[in-house]
DNA sequence: CAAATTCATCGTAACAAGCCGATGAACCGG
DNA sequence: CCGGTTCATCGGCTTGTTACGATGAATTTG
């Protein structure tokens, strides 16, 4: 018997917003506190690396690279390795045209964006 | 031996932005697509109840009420239940509070907000 | 009062997330 | 070539999330 996903099913939207999962997998990304720290933290020291961030948290640095990793997938962070080092840097323009869609997003949720009041 | 979780520790930040936690439970409410395609209806939808979300998505209606206990709890979704109906809105205010902040956040993220460049 | 409607909550099961320590790869400096 | 540094990944453990059906409460209608 298979069971019901997220995945399973279209959102229901025919609007062009049907786009539910995309934004879900970016709040997902942002939805620990440790990677909003480390998300932060590459953001405001260049030339980062994995132990530079591990130096400041209370983690194992087996648990940051995984949280990066984490950042990575959601394209939030990009990665530079040339070993034995890593150096993390934002995605400045994912993270601008994040800001603005769930900006639009959120704000379409109010009421002088519906469409049926 | 006590283990050590997101909420052992302070983030770090000592710039009066040490609110990483608050964020990802913000985050954490909209990281999944359900709930955002529950969120978008009760918008579209004045007097919304919950089975007049179950009715337009595949899931149980067990599954649908949590869904809005978690929306509620981080106060993006209000309800007045006037048994045996509970009539869900968003919260608006709320929403525009989170745009805002979660904006300036991504873009404080970016090399023109960034204090060390 | 009985039946129907609507919803919240409980118990349960499957899976994902988060954490750790250990390990090994890739390089650098002695 | 050996030891040190940095990092990714693995296995294992604990906890949280998502889903379901079943049940019961509160009301409305017959």
């Amino acid at each position: 018997m298979p069971r019901r996903c997220n995945q399973d099913f279209a959102t229901g939207f025919t609007d062009g917003f049907d786009r539910a999962g995309e934004m879900a997998e970016v709040f997902a990304a942002l939805s620990n506190p440790v990677r909003i720290v480390i998300l932060r933290h590459v953001a405001n020291h260049a030339d980062c690396g994995c132990k530079d961030i591990t130096d400041v948290l209370p983690l194992a640095q087996s648990t940051v690279s995984q949280h990066l990793k984490v950042l990575i997938e959601a394209k939030l962070v990009e990665v530079e390795t040339v070993p034995p080092r890593s150096c993390y840097r934002v995605n400045e323009k994912l993270l601008r045209s994040i800001s603005d869609e769930t900006a639009h997003f959120l704000k379409s949720c109010c009421s002088d964006m519906r469409v049926d009041v």
